[in-house]
DNA sequence: GCATAAGTGGATTACCTACTCCAGTTAGGG
DNA sequence: CCCTAACTGGAGTAGGTAATCCACTTATGC
């Protein structure tokens, strides 16, 4: 691939990026070559179809979140780390509102993210499990929980994204009281 | 209005919500005249544009919405009437996932339903308030709580509507426990 | 009954979308 | 420096949308 070909990618996926958080993914594909200050046919010939745009963005996030899971898992204070992962993610999901249907229709169900999820999975249930042990986290807190919660914040932030992080914060502390062992 | 005009005007509303439920929004106006077997000009007669016959069908729904809080409201068991609000409330979201935007950007904060809204709200505020002075609703819960949780709920139905009631049945576990005084 | 106002269907318009095609331009290896 | 394969822009295509228009039909009051 030509060096100037290599450098309009990175424009058009940078420019999808943020007309995504700004109007959505229903943003034309007029507009996410125009902010690439690229033409449209530039564009499609790096991503066949739109879907391929949306996936390379996505894709991008999803990274960040691997490499937060990644880096809670060594924590020496498991229920801390978990805490400050889940918020973490969840600031993420209200700043990258796109990712919502993704998450819920790509990576929790494809198989072509099959290794990143169960990468994702094991660190989120090692956290968990940890945080159990230790008496911070209420027993019967699962994987799935956390996934419940951050398809609730994704769908909340896709919904109404000009609300999302307040909403999104005031979801985390009903979870937060959900999890732990101590009532408040 | 002539009585088969009225007529049209049911089968188009009932056709409508069907198809929200099923499609979303965003199913095309033919495909809601071919449903309610009428054309497309009889359609746009009674309804000037295709947000106007999302209201009526919003409407219709609301009305049963108001109704359920009412009728909650006179329980001598807030409590249980409480639960079983949030409940009915919920699992409508998760029939109607069309409402969830309505809910968000009209119903709460259009002044065009600010009437509704009031009665709506002052009903969950008593049920609420009795609650907790009957030590079953934790102090500190409030309407924006249960608005919240509808929100979250209609999101999450709008985002992925198939499996909208099992998401929706968890993420109430969660308020439960959040709004519970007793921990579990 | 029948006059007529109200109602109707569907072809049509105007517009927006994703995506294709091709004549012209440019990077960069030899 | 220059040749050529890679790359580019933007006009054009196909298809779907909401909304309009108008010749025709029907309900209903008298």
């Amino acid at each position: 691939m030509r060096a100037d070909a290599e450098r309009n990618r990175e424009r058009i996926i940078e420019s999808a990026s943020n007309l995504f958080d700004d109007i959505g993914t229903s943003v034309s594909l007029n507009d996410i070559a125009a902010g690439a200050n690229v033409g449209i046919a530039t564009l499609l010939r790096r991503f066949p179809d739109k879907q391929a745009i949306i996936d390379a963005v996505f894709t991008r996030d999803l990274d960040l979140w691997l490499a937060s899971a990644g880096r809670a898992r060594t924590s020496d204070s498991p229920g801390m780390a978990f805490l400050d992962l889940v918020r973490a993610l969840l600031t993420n999901q209200a700043r990258h509102p796109h990712c919502a249907d993704l998450v819920v229709h790509a990576f929790l169900r494809s198989k072509d993210f099959a290794e990143q999820r169960e990468t994702f999975r094991a660190d989120v249930e090692s956290l968990v499990n940890r945080g159990v042990t230790e008496g911070v986290i209420r027993p019967g807190t699962t994987w799935s929980d956390l996934v419940l919660l951050m398809e609730s914040a994704g769908a909340l932030a896709l919904l109404d994204p000009h609300h999302a992080e307040e909403k999104i914060l005031h979801l985390l502390e009903h979870f937060e009281r959900s999890f732990s062992v101590i009532p408040s």
